[in-house]
Formats: C-alpha cells, structure tokens, sequence
RNA sequence: GGGCGGCUAGCUCAGUCCGGUUAGAGCGCGCGCCUGAUAAGCGCGAGGUCGGUGGUUCGAGUCCACUGCCGCCCA
C-alpha cells in the first residue's frame, strides 16, 4: 500500500481525448436543440448592438476551406463581442445570380439551351443556386458557425431585390447613373461586355505593324518636307475606327531620314525608338534632321492611312517611350486610353463593330462591310499595302484578355452601356473620404483601398445576360427614347416585391409601366430593357437590403471581413453606392485575410492538393473543426499562409496540450465548493495571489487581440501563458500543495481558489476559438453561477490587484532557469533527479534579483517565508552566501547563466518525506514506524493505517 | 507594366509602427528527469550572414534607397 491513496489527485469528467470527430457533432445537436442562437438573442436583446454584415459567398459549388477560414474569423468575431454583452446577430448571406451559375446550366443543357426561354434558364438557374445554399448551409453549421441559418439572405430573395432597385432608383435620382457608348470588354462570341473580373489574361499572338500617317499641312513644324507620323499597333482592325494620333507633350520626337527597302523615307517617331523603329522596317544610313518636343507638335492634321480623312495629332499623359513608335493609334470606340482622350480631344466615338464582331457600314469600307474582325487582320493590311502606309509587318506575342466563360480574346467596343459616374457630385473623393474614416485591418488596407479607389473608372452596370436583377428602364417604340426615373424604378419594384424579378420577363412594358407613361414624342409603345445589373451591383446594394431594423442589424456594419481580393470587389462596390446615397461607408471596420497556398507558398486551387487533403470533409470526420479552428488562427492569417495535413499536425498537439492542462486545473477542483470553500484575496498563497495577478495581464492582453481581430494574437498569448506560466511553473509548484495539503486546508483551498478562476477565465477566453471543447469543458467545470452554455457567459472582469508580485516573480523566475541549467548536467551524472534533490547556495550581485530573494520574499511570503521561496524555486535548500562574513563562501559559485546570480547546486542531505516527497529538515519517522513523514504529512499515517485495514478486511470477505 | 503585401532557426510563425541587453515561440532534432496530469508532465541543449546590396546612426531584423524571389489585385 503506497501513500497515493491518502492524496487529492485530480479528478475530472473531462476526458484527455478528444475524440472530436464524434462529440463535436453531439454538441452540436444539443445546440440546436437548446436553439442556442435564439437564447443569445434573446439574453442580449436591447444591449448594444454590434453587427458584423457577411460577404455572401457564392452559391456555385461545395465550400472549401478558404470559406471555412472566412466563416471561422466571422464566427469568433461574433462569439467574442456577444461574450463582451453585446447584441450581435449573424445573419449568413448567399450570393445566389451572376455568370457562373448561368455558364453552369446553360453549359449542363448543351445545345438545347437556345430553346430555353428566358424564364426558364432563370428557373434552372434558381434550383441551381438554391441547391448548392443548402449544400454550403449544412457544412458551415458543421464548422461550428453561429448564427440565423434558418432566415439567411440571399441576392435573389424578392426583399434583396427589392432593396437593389431602391439603390438604383436613387442613384438615379441622385444623378449618378448614366447610359452612354462606352469601350468596354466585350466577347464577340459570347456577345456580352464583360467585367474586369470575367477576364482571363493569357499568351496571344498578333501581327505587329508600323503604320504612315502622314503630315497633310504646316509642314514647317516638321522641317518643311513631307513627313509621315508612324504609329505601332498590335490590332489592325481597329484602324478604320482611328480618329487620332497620341503624343506625349514632354516626349523628344525625332524626324528621321533613312533609306527603306522601297524608298527613301522620311518619318516621325519618338527619340528614344529611333533605333528600335529602324530595326524594324529595315531602315539604313538615316539622319534625325529635327528633333522636337511632342507639344509643339499638337494640333498637326495627319492623313488617315487608308480611311479619306483627317486625323489630328493629340497629346496624352499615358503616352511613354517604352515601345512601339512613341506616337498612338487612337480609336475612342476601342480602347479605355482613346475614350478619354477622344472625350478629351472632342473625337467622335465610331465603334464599326457589331455585337456579333462583324463590321457595319460605318466602317468606311464597303469591302470591309459584314467582315468579322478577328478576320480583318489581312483585309486591313491589304488596304494598307495599296496605300503604301504599311510602314513594318512583323509577329508578337503578348499577354491578351480572354473570355473567362468560352476562352476566346475579346475586344474593346464602345457599346450603350449603364454606368455609374464615379466623379458625379464628387462622389470619388468623398468615397476617398469615408476610406480615411474606417478602420483598415490590416493597416495596409487602406493604401490599397484608397489607390484603387482613386484610379478606378467609372463603373459599368449593366450585363446582357439572364440570370440577374434587370435593369429597370423603358425605350420608346417610337423614338427610342429611354424613359429611366426613380418613379419608374419603384413603381416596377413594388410589383417585384409581390411577384418576383421573373415579372419583368414575362410581362410586357404595358404591364409593368407606370400607368401614363409618355414618351416626348408622344409615344405611348414601350419596350422594357433587356440588360441585368453587373452582379457586383447586387451584392453591393447588400447593407441597404440586410442591414435593416426587422433583422435586428443597423447601418453602418461594424465590421466587414473577407479575403483581401474584395478589396476591389465587395468592399469597393457597397462603398460607392453607400457613399453615393448614404454620404459614409457601410462598414466602420474592414479586416482582410489572406488565402491558403501549398507548402511552397504557391496558390493553391480547389483542385490542388493543398486543398484536397483538407477539404471540409477531411477536417468534419477525420481532424475536427476545433483543431482546424485553431489551425486558422495559428498562423498569419493576415496574409496568405500554407496548408497541409503535415503543417496540421503540430496544431493537433498544441490543441491537446491546451485540452490537458484546462483538463488538470479542473481535475484539481475536484471536492471545491466555490461559496463555501474559496480564500479571500488577502489571504491566498504568494504563487496563487500571482497566478491571479498574471491572469488578470492576460484578459487584458487578449481582450486588446480580439478587439483587434488578432485572433492569431489571442490564441498565442493563451498557449504562451498556458505553457509557461501554467503547466511548466505554476500548475508544477501547486501540485504538492493539492494533493498533499490537508483537504480542507487553506494551503489547498488557497490553490483551488485560483484554480477555480483559471477554469473560469480561460474556457471563456478560448471560447470564440475552441467553441466546442470549451463547452465540454465548461460541462465539467462545476460552478454555481453558470449558465447553460459557455457561448452565453459573459467576458470576464479583470481586477487589477498591486502588479508588484509580478516583478518579483519575473526575478524569482529567473533565478529557477539558473538553477534548471546548473542542475542539469547533475541530472545526466545521476547525482539528481528531481528538484526535491537539490540544495543551492546563492549569491545576488545584482541588487534587485538580491532584494528579490531576501527583502520581497519576506514581504511576500511572510513567516513561512522560506518554505515559500522553495515552492517557488522547485528545490529542497536554497541558501544565501554571506561573503562580507566569510569570504571562503564564495568557493564554489558559479555564473548561472543569469547576470547577478552566483549559485553552486548539490545534492541534499535531507530526507525525503515518503508521502509529499519533499526532503526537508522536519522529516522523521516514530521509533514504531516504517516511514519517514514531514511534519505536515504526518497527521496521515493513521488515514493510511485506517485505509489500510479497511482493505484488508474487504480482501477478507471477498475472498 | 502599375498598386499592395511577404521573405527571421530544418518547418510554421512572433518581433518591424515608436532603432538599443545575449533576436523569441511551437513543432522537429539531441540529451536527460519524473512516474501522484501518465496514450500525460518537466528540464537542458544544438540550430539563425533576420532575402541581397548600399546608406543614415554611437548603434539597424527594425529607418531610407536600390534590388532579387514569392503572392494578391489590376493592366
């Protein structure tokens, strides 16, 4: 019979394993059966709101984790400011129309997709979407999110849309939205424009050709003599739409004489190309005559190479000598740069191009007329070659946009599209404005934001695909005059809100206009517009249709997380309109994280393995959520970080050495009452009043991560204080105390009493994070005054008690890893084994760390001050060396490997007391004993003689 | 080509805003202890030209300039 059974071991109903794949499912039915979203709501109905409004991710296909990243971050954001007292509901969002969910079907029914009416490819397309909303819903409530998933939002709910036309009847009514011709990306073969966004950038190769313009008055400016100006560009058909030549005003331009393959030349191009442009058309023995700024210049009429017109020679900012010939074909009709410069200039925009990408009669050449530009290349060149203009013909390859649905190139054509003017009412600088008023987190953020913000265009609305919310405007059928007004725009939405966008398909523009309507012309025949809003529109118009009073949500959103792609996206395109109609931004906070990539920081996809090995499946029955949630907030989910089931697996562990000290604190509760049992302040254990002390810093630390949304941050200090100051030092030292102590002693109670409040604190603190084992923790945990649920506790109060002890343990603890590193080579001779065997002989040269241990020990620790110093140090002598009398004293000391600290380590002489183990100089053993007992062990020999006779009795009739 | 970010130990990351002891942690590795947190716990140790170059400074991982590689957004 040993000792064992006369000590308090720990004891707990909270198992070392995990077994998380199982149990966290269980506790998550018991959630839903609690409904524990409807009883937070209920518990912090009327507190201060906080509203976190999510970014609807979109309903195209099965999650991944980068959505389990983003869901995760939103749902400890939630979790924590509810624990804070706050009312903050999470209402999930799904992004339900847009391209790749059309592409998807029309791509499903094939050929048989151009029977379809209208109607009914939207029909498909909501099936679609709403299969994969409750695909996506099942697999975000298995990652442990929190929120309304029974009342989600979604873009197509007729409410959403509703709230998406009331945004464009006042941006309408603000004047912000225009309709104009508009060079935009277009796919000639899908024939629709096409957003930034729907582009895919990739190798193309095109013919490379100089062309002649040449001077057709003022040839003085040019030194007299016919002169051509020479233009470099990649896309000959779009010379018929030329209307001018760009210069740089600051830009040397260089008349150049030279001899060709055909003739002598005489041309103008940009100094610095001078040679390059010579390589290129073959040029020989040439002379530069004339060299002069491209300003001086400006105004020169210029023969268009094959067209029988004009062109002037203009100036332009993006003008640079980095290639071609320093001189730009500008067509308005086919390039963002020859818009503005033709708006600029006064050019007319002339866009030859059909839909289709055939050209029509405007092209100017009845040869050209019906011919699809992709094919016009060498038509072009051939009337180039008949003029004599065709300077150089040569190969290029180069990255060029390309049609994210079908892979083809596109073109820029000016098109009628909707836009939004960015610069109408000085909308872009006050959108600049409401940058500068929000939180960017990270902090570069807002550079980012601010830059895009300031260089962006204006923004194109419009789609012409199916599966959106239309755009709601009426053409006359007399006149084609468009009839576009707020009133219009509402009086169709209250119709939307009964019936569904679908009406405007299926209805006639006598049904849905206003009555009354009539055209300036007298016309009182309408057509309805055909176009949908870019889906960028929708999801922007978010905050107006789901930050509503009936949601519990308000205007503006506190916060705003996603990836840091939105930057451009949904956080740019909520901004604009908020601003536009609203004068702020809808988001006082916008926090970005990064994206996963493999191992070798490459971007992975959903299809590479980074992903597939952690697919939500994966983590759901193989890892568990909690681990993956802390494996998010592990790294630095600021920026992008890398994923592998191999960089899990030190999470798993830090999540079970997490999961075994909270087990041990709460094992050492076992038989304390709270109420009946806890020590007041004033007179707990030095080691316990401390622990306390450092608790209280880490709230406050952790407190300022969360509110941060440092989660990373968070997690990091709890596992540092959990690993340092807990497992490797405080929860060691009390140990003795716990199990040894007398049971109802205040030696122990003391330890409990901080125990209790380490249980309390740090399951809440690790709550938002490890939502699910910190409820199975706070199961086990028993307290009087808690609740049903960790998620409904409040955040915990910290006290700040006097933080002197904090220093003096930071010396005490110093003076521990000198005596560790003297003892160890001891260890490996076996001379000791553990702290109990050692005797140290100190001496403090540095004065603090000397007043540490003699003066603050006795202030701290009080009479028992020197058993107290030996708890904390973890041995059993520890003697101070007095050398001002006997000088001898100092022989044997050495440097610790701590400035100011001379110590020699020994073994001890004492005794070992059987039970607690600790040798000390009160250990003795009655002349009718076996054992050797401290004095405080003592009072147990007749528990464990009692102990031991009542098991011999029950080994007598048992047997 | 432009904007933004990253680069610190074998691996994953702190530290950089506001320059200042010997640059930290976890994992891994090596050597031990404990066997009363035990499919646990503790200690010690090795391991770093802080991407590179130049500059400012008494002093630079930290500030400045240039530059390499990687990523995101855009063209």
């Amino acid at each position: 019979m040993s000792w064992k059974k006369t000590l308090n071991l720990p004891i707990t109903a909270f198992p070392m394993k995990a077994n998380l794949v199982a149990r966290e499912p269980e506790l998550q039915a018991r959630w839903a059966e609690m409904d524990l979203y409807g009883a937070i709501r209920t518990a912090r109905a009327g507190k201060e709101p906080f509203v976190l409004h999510d970014g609807p991710p979109y309903a195209n296909g099965d999650i991944h984790l980068g959505h389990g990243l983003n869901k995760s971050l939103k749902d400890i954001a939630v979790r924590y400011q509810t624990m804070l007292g706050k009312d903050a509901p999470y209402v999930p969002g799904w992004d339900c129309h847009g391209l790749p969910i059309e592409h998807a079907v029309t791509k499903k029914l094939g050929k048989t997709a151009r029977e379809k009416s209208t109607i009914e490819i939207r029909r498909l397309c909501r099936e679609f979407a709403d299969r994969f909303v409750d695909l996506q819903r099942v697999s975000f409530q298995r990652y442990g999110i929190l929120g309304d998933w029974q009342n989600p939002y979604l873009t197509t709910d007729p409410q959403y849309e509703a709230g998406v036309l009331e945004g464009f009847a006042e941006l309408v009514d603000g004047g912000y939205v225009t309709r104009g011709l508009r060079p935009i990306h277009w796919c000639v073969n899908c024939r629709t424009a096409l957003a930034e966004a729907e582009l895919e950038y990739g190798p193309e190769r095109s013919p490379s050709i100089y062309v002649r313009f040449a001077v057709t008055g003022e040839l003085a400016r040019v030194g007299g003599e016919p002169t051509d100006v020479v233009i470099w560009t990649t896309t000959p058909w779009t010379l018929p739409a030329n209307r001018a030549v760009a210069l740089h005003a600051d830009l040397d331009y260089a008349v150049v004489t030279h001899d060709g393959p055909d003739r002598e030349q005489r041309v103008l191009v940009a100094l610095p190309l001078v040679e390059k442009y010579l390589a290129a058309v073959g040029g020989t023995d040439h002379k530069v005559p004339l060299v002069v700024k491209g300003k001086d210049l400006a105004g020169l009429k210029l023969a268009h190479p094959f067209l029988d017109r004009t062109v002037p020679l203009v100036l332009a900012d993006y003008v640079t000598a980095d290639d071609g010939t320093g001189c730009v074909h500008t067509a308005p009709g086919h390039g963002h740069d020859d818009f503005d410069t033709g708006r600029h200039e006064g050019l007319e925009v002339v866009c030859p191009v059909g839909r289709s990408g055939l050209y029509d009669e405007s092209v100017g050449v009845p040869d050209l007329v019906g011919v699809h530009v992709f094919k016009a290349n060498e038509p072009v060149l051939e009337l180039l070659r008949a003029k004599g203009t065709l300077a150089a013909l040569h190969e290029f390859d180069h990255s060029y946009p390309h049609c994210w649905r079908c892979k083809k190139p596109v073109i820029f054509r000016a098109t009628e599209q909707w836009f939004v003017s960015v610069d109408h009412e000085g909308l872009r600088e006050r959108a600049l404005a409401a940058c500068d008023d929000t939180t960017w987190v990270p902090k570069w953020g807002h550079t980012r934001m601010s830059a895009m913000v300031r260089d962006r265009p204006d923004w194109c609305i419009s789609r012409q695909r199916a599966w959106g919310v239309p755009i709601v405007a009426f053409y006359c059928e007399g006149c084609d005059t468009v009839h576009c007004t707020a009133e219009i725009v509402r009086h169709v939405r209250d119709i939307i809100v009964a019936e569904g966008t679908d009406v405007w398909f299926e209805r006639s523009a006598d049904e849905l206009a206003p009555p009354g309507l009539t055209c300036g012309c007298g016309g009182t025949t309408f057509r309805t517009e055909t176009d949908i809003f870019d889906v960028w529109f929708e999801s922007g118009a978010s905050w107006r249709s789901v930050l509503t009073e009936e949601r519990g949500l308000r205007f503006p959103a506190d916060v705003y997380i996603e990836g840091h792609d939105q930057h451009r996206g949904w956080f740019q395109l909520s901004l604009l309109p908020a601003v536009a109609t609203r004068g702020e931004a809808p988001f006082r906070t916008v926090v970005t994280h990064g994206f996963f990539t493999d191992e070798r920081g490459d971007k992975v996809s959903k299809s590479s393995g980074g992903m597939k090995e952690l697919d939500p499946k994966v983590v759901f029955e193989q890892i568990g959520v909690d681990i993956v949630r802390l494996f998010f907030v592990s790294g630095s989910y600021f920026d992008d970080f890398p994923v592998s089931r191999r960089l899990m697996k030190p999470i798993s562990e830090q999540y079970r050495k997490i999961r075994n000290t909270l087990r041990f604190i709460l094992g050492g509760l076992e038989g304390f009452a709270p109420r009946e049992d806890h020590v007041d302040i004033a007179h707990m254990r030095a080691a316990d009043r401390w622990v306390i002390q450092a608790l209280d810093d880490l709230v406050v630390a952790v407190e300022a991560a969360y509110d941060g949304y440092e989660f990373q941050r968070a997690a990091a200090l709890l596992r540092d204080f959990m690993d340092h100051d807990l497992s490797a030092f405080y929860l060691d030292l009390v140990k003795d105390r716990l199990y040894c102590a007398s049971r109802q002693g205040e030696d122990r109670r003391s330890a409990q009493t901080a125990l209790f409040r380490l249980a309390a604190v740090l399951i809440k603190l690790w709550a938002p994070i490890l939502v699910h084992t910190c409820e199975e923790a706070w199961d086990a945990f028993e307290s009087p005054a808690k609740k049903t649920s960790v998620h409904l506790e409040l955040w915990p109060h910290h006290a700040q008690e006097n933080r002197d002890r904090r220093d003096w343990m930071v010396h005490l603890r110093r003076v521990r890893t000198a005596i560790e590193r003297q003892v160890d080579p001891l260890r490996k001779e076996k001379i000791v084994g553990s702290g109990q065997d050692v005797a140290v002989r100190y001496l403090a040269t540095d004065p603090d760390l000397d007043h540490a241990l003699w003066t603050d020990a006795q202030r701290f620790l009080g009479d028992g001050w020197k058993d107290g110093l030996l708890e904390l140090l973890g041995v059993a002598e520890f003697e101070r060396v007095h050398v001002e009398e006997d000088a001898s004293q100092r022989d044997g000391l050495l440097d610790g490997g701590v400035p100011g600290l001379l110590l020699e380590v020994h073994r001890t002489e004492l005794e070992r007391c059987e039970r607690c183990r600790r040798r000390r100089r009160d250990v003795s053993r009655p002349s009718d004993a076996d054992d050797l007992l401290c004095v405080r062990c003592e009072p147990f020999r007749s528990q464990k003689a009692a102990a031991e006779k009542a098991s011999a009795e029950k080994d007598d009739t048992g047997a």
